[in-house]
DNA sequence: GCGCAAGTGTTATACTATAACAATTTGATT
DNA sequence: AATCAAATTGTTATAGTATAACACTTGCGC
């Protein structure tokens, strides 16, 4: 009995993680598609997908579900409940890890019996760069 | 001038908001279509669409943005930021309203200068009722 | 070699959401 | 009442997100 729980991940895996740690905002995964199809033109879908679900249990690449985009996890903790904040002016997302934050989440949803296995905590606004530049840029 | 905050609520809301009352999980948009294609068969997804973002933004429709689908709003407060739990065995879904929650998410975007304007909290898991039933039904 | 499990390729399709423009309704004003 | 402007709804088409299903290949143990 052997587990398949981490091989050495595949060109394609490297080469999407690259893709996210470079950008500088969320991709979806049609867009790393249409990326990673420079070099390998019968690249599909489902393959993205699949790699995207097997980066995502390793821990190497975050979902963003309120905007159906992955990005590169920049957390030392690659397991941690991550809080994102997102502009939504340049799209710029910012990890943050507040087991404080968690904990209080886990107990509010405890009060009633239930247990939080997968929290998404994702804040939409604006981000300090672009909230001073939209004040009159003169 | 005129504004044009909040007329009346046409039949379609009305009926969008009863089934979403009705319902014990969250549905789809399409969902929401296909229910009232019965009545009126001509309707079509900008319809549906339309309706929920204007549900929305009354505050007495909630977009479950980890599921693409939208539930009633079951909080007094129809505009306060809620905390979702959502059982992912039976589908459903509790509304929580925690200030203190959501001002220490907000600081801990302030501490980067980020301001968070539309928090999405939803916590995945399993509910009361179906850890119960979970262990061992004999 | 053979069989099995895991992984990938390939095709097709399902599901989610919006663009664009036409038609209609509504209420304010004449 | 007639008319106009704004808002909403209807309609068609299409964009964007994700997965099902099955064929093919690969790596490993016997």
């Amino acid at each position: 009995m052997w587990s398949r729980q981490s091989k050495d991940l595949g060109e394609t895996h490297l080469a999407m993680v690259a893709l996210l740690r470079q950008a500088t905002r969320p991709l979806t995964a049609y867009e790393l598609l249409a990326t990673l199809q420079a070099d390998r033109p019968r690249i599909a879908p489902p393959t993205i997908y699949r790699a995207l679900k097997r980066l995502i249990a390793l821990g190497f690449v975050h979902r963003i579900e309120s905007m159906n985009a992955y990005t590169a996890c920049r957390s030392d903790g690659h397991s941690a409940t991550a809080v994102f904040t997102i502009c939504d002016n340049c799209g710029a997302v910012g990890e943050h890890v507040d087991e404080r934050v968690v904990e209080r989440l886990r107990r509010l949803g405890a009060a009633t019996g239930f247990t939080a296995e997968r929290p998404v905590i994702e804040l939409h606004g604006t981000c300090g760069g672009c909230r001073d530049s939209e004040r009159l840029p003169a």
